[in-house]
DNA sequence: CTTGCATTTAGATATTTTCCTATTTAGGAA
DNA sequence: TTCCTAAATAGGAAAATATCTAAATGCAAG
């Protein structure tokens, strides 16, 4: 509980839990939407995953991050989240990355 | 969303809407539940009715305070609570208080 | 108009959080 | 082993938060 909003309260936090709302994404794919260095977002993921919000699974030499949707918090967050004015800028922003990406391959 | 999430990631604050679940209350009343100066207190309320998390009345020179059902926030935080470890201690804590001042008035 | 009480604001300090660069760990491939 | 890449950790600077005491504000009563 306290972990997990003091996970939620963070705008780069929900911004990751966000792009992994497409999916499980390695550590750099997640670091590749944002313009901050890598340890930076290491550290955000941990938090994220410490509180229970994130489940953790490596593939080789990556480690894969996915949503906890089983997380009761977690639930609650992607139930209030499309009625924030907030999630319409994330959402915009999710949308853009992966049109980028298939257009890009 | 951002302010909410930011309010609700605070013991202190937590204990507060806590406190408000059983009923409005002035600020003076909120401190007396508190080890921690008047000011302090007189904070954290802000930042929760800064959030839309609480509603304000003044009555004569004092501010009572309640919480407000309405907010998306709040109820999800309502429904979220009874479900955590942390939520006992704060039931406990409510019902305490409550039969204190009933036995000592 | 002065006094008294409830609340808020100001200002200072200590702690926590966030972010960076540099380094370390771990895995896969030559 | 040695090299390369992915991710995490270490250490430190800057910004935000929490808390206190002291002072200001607002309101009501005398």
């Amino acid at each position: 509980m306290e972990k997990a909003f003091k996970a939620l309260a963070s705008t780069p936090r929900r911004r990751i839990l966000n792009h992994l709302a497409g999916g499980p994404m390695t550590v750099g794919e997640i670091a590749s939407k944002f313009d901050m260095a890598m340890p930076s977002i290491s550290k955000h993921i941990a938090v994220l995953h410490d509180a229970g919000l994130l489940h953790r699974q490596k593939r080789g030499q990556e480690v894969i991050y996915s949503i906890a949707a089983d997380n009761l918090a977690n639930s609650m967050y992607s139930f209030l989240t499309p009625f924030c004015p907030e999630a319409r800028a994330l959402a915009a922003e999710r949308k853009l990355t992966r049109e980028t990406e298939e257009g890009g391959e």
